[in-house]
DNA sequence: TTAGGGTTACAG
DNA sequence: CTGTAACCCTAA
């Protein structure tokens, strides 16, 4: 009967990513039942989750299937020699990974993932793009604000540390170009915009970005079975994806600390302008 | 509930 | 016809 196949979407994909990287692989039931993710995700099982995860991971290790017998790997881990590295919200929450990640890691993982999103074709629309998704991922009705959408972008791309000034350009810009309607320090996509309803059928792809850095090199031959390549790669990409996660929330907190400053010093100046803009936002709009 | 193997539907 | 992605089943 009606079984048509039902293709994830990117919001979906990106729920599933940004749940990875809250609770960890192979938290499936509990990724589901987080209510942040349980709206995009309603209409998946954890076993469908699980697939999926497994597919996105398969194209990983599949670039040699048949033609190129030679896939080695490097691991990416600095030298041990940092010890300076920040241990703040985190004793108990540590069930994901013991491995010291220095910052020079995270940052090499960083500087990838961000300059293959950002620098691939266009300077200005990718990022866009990139609020585009994350206001209308995060699907909340009254807007998102500031915070909530760095937070997303930080868990999905791992931007660099400067982001937050960037983005703060990049919203403004939006907001007075209209394609955002800012309303008291929330942001909501217009409604003339494309993204407003439905979606976009050429969404860009987030694997595209993250996986990047994952397959590294592709000569100097091993003697190794294709088998055990294959295996190997396979948990290299999980097990690498895992401690990116758990670096990756732990950098998080730190920059939610930090932003949270940021935020308050530019309250003032964003409250006063907050009600001119929606007003003139509103007007042009209503207008229509 | 999850991991893994197997099967079916769809696109190239 | 072949490869890929979603779906399904079962053991641990």
């Amino acid at each position: 009967m009606g079984a048509p196949k039902q293709r994830w979407t990117s919001e979906e994909e990106a729920a599933l990513r940004a749940g990875i990287a809250k609770h960890g692989v192979g938290k499936w039931r509990t990724i589901l039942k987080d209510p942040e993710f349980s709206s995009t995700l309603r209409y998946r099982s954890n076993v469908d989750l699980k697939d999926k995860w497994r597919n996105m991971n398969v194209i990983v290790s599949a670039s040699g299937s048949r033609d190129k017998g030679k896939t080695s790997m490097k691991k990416f881990r600095g030298t041990p020699k940092n010890s300076y590295h920040i241990m703040a919200a985190s004793t108990v929450t540590s069930d994901i990974d013991d491995e010291i990640v220095d910052e020079k890691s995270i940052a090499s993982v960083f500087s990838e993932a961000w300059n293959t999103t950002n620098l691939k074709k266009s300077h200005s629309s990718r990022l866009d793009n990139i609020i585009m998704e994350a206001i209308k991922t995060l699907n909340e009705p009254t807007g998102s604000h500031r915070t909530t959408i760095c937070s997303y972008i930080e868990e999905q791309y791992w931007p660099p540390s400067d982001f937050d000034h960037l983005l703060s350009a990049k919203l403004k810009d939006l907001a007075t170009s209209g394609k955002l309607i800012k309303v008291n320090r929330k942001y909501r996509i217009a409604p003339s915009s494309p993204y407003s309803e439905g979606r976009s059928p050429k969404m860009f792809l987030l694997e595209d970005v993250q996986r990047e850095p994952f397959k590294v090199g592709s000569d100097d031959g091993k003697t190794l079975t294709r088998s055990q390549v294959d295996a190997e790669l396979a948990r290299m990409a999980t097990m690498t994806a895992e401690e990116a996660a758990a670096a990756a929330a732990r950098a998080v907190a730190e920059a939610e600390a930090i932003m949270a400053e940021a935020e308050a010093a530019a309250r003032e100046a964003e409250a006063a302008e907050a009600d001119a803009q929606a007003a003139q936002a509103f007007a042009e709009t209503a207008a229509n």
